[in-house]
DNA sequence: TCTAATAAGGACAAATTTGTCCTTAATTAT
DNA sequence: ATAATTAAGGACAAATTTGTCCTTATTAGA
């Protein structure tokens, strides 16, 4: 049995797959359906609803309606926002800053021994989630050549 | 209820420091025991305990002794090794290389949209646990000014 | 050899994460 | 109004991770 975690749950990978799809393929005219989005990120289907549920509250990242010609879509207020967003409404905004050593309080004043080397790299994190927008990335993959799943 | 995960399971956190303490504190003639590593580390004991079987394991990172006088310890061949040494006796050795979107493959020929930026960062992850050795962080720790737990 | 000290190891329990399923509610079109 | 379509939401189930506890094995020393 071989691991592969690593940064994010399951959840929250599917929520920014789903997120960057979603900006990718939807208008608020032209929405799309769970099925849809579950096929094109290649992650189960109830699972992905629960976590559009997420994604959807308080219209921070997304947006939804029920009945026909419903699904989920985007604003484009919501496109320009960066992909820390979607981290935050997972609850896992804090995810970029904690320490690899798991100490409650890593800090210049009370520093792990990986701390002085891994903030450096944790600021290109923080920067990279920071810096990149949900519509960029979906405009990376509208130029081809990038993808939401493995073929 | 908030959330505190980042790159590493708890087990492996809890290696890690372990680690970290064993070659801060023993040789093969001064051992220390479940109860020093778990109080040193901050650390649940008996899940602690589980861990250092882990690590001892074919010898690969730490070496244990029962009875009186006994306990963990580390040899000078193991305090050489790359901290990537812990990772990999955990099965996180993989870790590093993970996608952040969570595709099964993400290279340079399929890569996710955040492939190319990401890569970069992953790089100095890499060469983090992989050029930093044990020993040498433990020695940060005997210098003073670095710690294992919070204050 | 006996006892004390210590880790090893198995069984189990609790908590969390991941996932499914079914019913309800909302919306649209007829 | 009614029917069809879609998301919302709750209850539950499975899997994994985290953690505990108890018994056994090993070692050192008296």
């Amino acid at each position: 049995m071989i691991k592969i975690n690593l940064m994010f749950s399951k959840a929250t990978e599917y929520a920014l797959r789903a997120t960057i799809y979603i900006a990718q393929t939807t208008t608020e005219d032209n929405k799309c359906s769970i099925d849809d989005i579950a096929r094109a990120i290649d992650s189960p289907v109830s699972f992905t609803a629960k976590i559009l549920q997420t994604l959807r509250r308080d219209n921070k990242v997304i947006r939804s309606v029920p009945g026909p010609n419903g699904g989920f879509y985007i604003t484009d207020k919501c496109r320009n926002k960066p992909v820390r967003a979607v981290l935050d409404v997972m609850g896992e905004g804090q995810v970029l800053e904690k320490c690899v050593l798991g100490l409650h309080k890593c800090s210049g004043t009370n520093p792990c021994p990986m701390h002085n080397q891994y903030k450096e790299i944790k600021e290109q994190l923080i920067e990279l989630f920071d810096s990149r927008t949900i519509q960029d990335l979906a405009d990376d993959i509208n130029k081809g050549g990038k993808f939401l799943k493995s073929r």
